[in-house]
Order: C-alpha cells, then sequence, then structure tokens
DNA sequence: TCTCGTGTTAAACAACTGTTTAAAACAATC
DNA sequence: GATTGTTTTAAACAGTTGTTTAACACGAGA
C-alpha cells in the first residue's frame, strides 16, 4: 500500500501549518479551518488523520517537548563538567534560536492551562530537575540561579519583537543572537562560579 | 445626577472580571458572555459602558502599563545612585507579586501582537529605555544584563504554576518568594558591579 | 467490471462569537 | 402624575467555531 509518500505529505503540512498557527494565536484562538487552508486542506481532512482540533494540538506539544529534551540531553553528553552550566544554557539559547515557534508554543501551553498545568509539569519538568539536581546539586541556591538563567533565555526569544524594537533589527538575527549568546553563557558560568 | 456610586460599581466590577478573564484566556479567546457573567451584569452592558470588546481590552492593557510605569518610576525616585539597579529590579518584582494577573496579561499581548507590536512598544518601552540608558550608560553590556534581569523577573511570574511544582508549592508565596527577590536582587548587583 | 478501502470534498449541524435592537425598568425633574 | 434621560434586559442578528455526514473520486485487487 503506497500510503506514505502523499498521505505523509499532507499530514506533515498539517503538522507545520498547525504549528505555526497554534503558536501564533494560541491553542483556542487557532481556527481548524484556518490550518487547514494554510496546510491547502479541507478542515475535514483535520479531523480525519488527527482525530480533533485538541488531539492535533497535545500531538504538536508532545513534539515540542520531545525535541526539546532531547536536544538538552544530546549538549549534556558532549561537554565536560567544567563548562557544563554554560555549555547547557547555551544548547537550550541555540534550541529556542532554530525553532521560533517553540517558545510562544510553550508559553500559551502554561499560560491556557493555568493552575492545572500539573501533569504537564510532572511528565516534563520534573525528570528534567532530577538530572539538574544530579549534575548542580540540590540547593536552593543552584535552583535560583538556573531559574534566573532560564527566564534569561527565554524572555529574549518570548519577546522577540520587542527585543527587535529595543535592541534594533538585528537584535533576533545574525550578530545580535550572538552577542545575546555571549552574555548567556557568561551569566550562567558566573552564576554558578559564585556558588563555588 | 447620582450616577457616581452605582454606576461606578458596574463598571469596576466590569474592569476587575475583564481583567481576569483576559489574563486567563488572552485576548481573542475570552468571550465577553463570560467577563459579563463573572461581573453579575449582561453581555450587553459591556458594548454600553465601553463600546467594544476590543475597546475593554485595550483599556485593560493600558491601564496596568500605567500602573508599572508609575511603580517603576517611583521606586527609581527614592533610592541611590549605588543601588539602583537592585532596587529597580526589586521594584519590578514586587510590581508583579502583588499584581498577578499583569505578567500574564502583557505576555498574551506581545504574543497576540506579533510583528505588530511595534506601536505598544513604542508607546511604552522606548520611554522606558531612554531612562534606563539615563541611568546605566547607553552600551550593549547594560541591555544585556537588563534583559536578563527583566527575564529572570518575569519568567518566575509569567511561569508560576510550573514554579509552584518544581520549588514546592510555597515558591510562588511567603518564603520561597521571598528567596526569590533576594536572589533577584543579588543577580542585578552582581551584573552592574561586573560592568564597572 | 465490480468491489473495496482509502483519501477528499462540500454541505450541514449545533453551539458559540461580538454586537445591535427594541422594549422595559427605573430614578429624577417638572 | 406625566416626562425625560439613563440604566438594564431579553431577543435577535450575522458570522465563526469544531465536528459530522453523505457523497464522490480513485487506485488496487478480484
Amino acid at each position: 500500500m503506497g500510503t506514505s509518500t502523499l498521505k505523509a505529505g499532507v499530514r506533515q503540512r498539517i503538522i507545520s501549518a498547525a504549528k505555526a498557527e497554534f503558536a501564533a494565536h494560541g491553542s483556542k484562538a487557532a481556527s481548524v479551518r484556518s490550518i487547514a487552508s494554510r496546510a491547502g486542506v479541507t478542515a475535514a481532512m483535520i479531523n480525519y488523520y488527527y482525530g480533533s482540533k485538541q488531539a492535533l494540538y497535545d500531538l504538536i506539544v508532545e513534539q515540542a517537548q520531545a525535541r526539546l529534551l532531547s536536544s538538552i540531553s544530546l549538549a549534556l553528553a558532549e561537554s565536560e563538567q567544567e563548562q557544563l552550566p554554560a555549555r547547557l544554557a547555551a544548547a537550550y539559547f541555540d534550541f529556542l534560536a532554530e525553532e521560533r515557534d517553540f517558545q510562544r508554543l510553550l508559553a500559551r501551553e502554561v499560560l491556557d492551562r493555568g493552575e492545572a498545568a500539573s501533569d504537564f509539569v510532572s511528565r516534563h519538568l520534573v525528570p528534567l530537575r532530577a538530572m539538574f539536581e544530579d549534575l548542580f546539586g540540590r540547593d536552593d541556591a543552584a535552583l535560583q540561579a538556573a531559574i534566573s538563567v532560564f527566564g534569561a533565555v527565554a524572555g529574549y526569544f518570548l519577546y522577540e519583537p520587542v527585543m527587535a524594537q529595543l535592541l534594533g533589527d538585528d537584535a533576533v538575527a545574525a550578530a545580535g543572537l550572538a552577542r545575546r549568546r555571549e552574555h548567556i553563557m557568561e551569566l550562567a558560568s558566573m552564576l554558578a562560579a559564585k556558588r563555588r
């Protein structure tokens, strides 16, 4: 059955369109019909392939989280103990720089779920926290530092249009991106050094 | 004309309901009818008093930004040159701690406007940047540091439910909040000291 | 050719959206 | 008490939402 080629093409186009649309408008406000038209298919196809708008959204979020996790653990594996904090921060930075939709998508996920974000967190952040504690210890200062670095990285991409206006148009591209990356790595290793 | 007492009560209840609803669901996904029912009025009343859903939303955002700006400049006025960075960071932290809806509201504003956030930025952030440059200078390192502190503060409240899960339930209340505040002030003055 | 299963479509469904309208309730003025 | 102006309501409007349905296309296998 030669389903894989064309059918997979449609599926992929739907996924891409959904990712962009969900990131741009949120899980509720994004409309199935506009996702469909962006993907060049009918709205009914989305239900045919993915069951419901909610199921499609869940899948998108799932994939995004999986990509982040594998990207992080990859960076952790290939770096030495000494520069580990900076490397970890840089890996997160690079991931967000490459997948621009990601930060908006996940920020909206957390915003929308509100109090009920617990399952999302326990499934994806608790293991990440365990990994983190293995590396940096269990004390509060380490966690505080980690949150700060995380915020410094995430905020930059989350408020991307604001940064472009604030730092000039090259802020989120080329030179500005490199400068920001440098600063983040300094910040991470500085905070790590302080706790020693 | 005795309009001020009861009429103002209704108006205020609508504003409060709208602020909560917009922060919880975003400007598009929040529904006029649920704002109305939360405020204990009919949906038509919202249009009667505020013209349209969009106008109400604009007003909410406007008020929130104004409160932040006045809160910041107040903190700036009463602190000395030396501890200024830490004080500024703490003022921002305290403001977000008190108005929990604010961060979600403005994050959604930036997310929704996307590329077209320029007017919002030019009206409210450019003056803030000018003020900042007067205090800390015009070099890139200062701006990078400021963005990091901003992100470290904003991220904490934006991802509030995640933090609660990650740091324990007292993370965003009482003790945890105080610890975070301490860390933020350290971070701000550390980054400021480095550039000297 | 007929059939069967997969892919795809247009049309319809009920529910909800923001907003408007016309009428009612109400308080204040004369 | 009638009149005037403001506040409030229920109902309706047109448009959009996610989803379902029935029909249609179309290639593969018998």
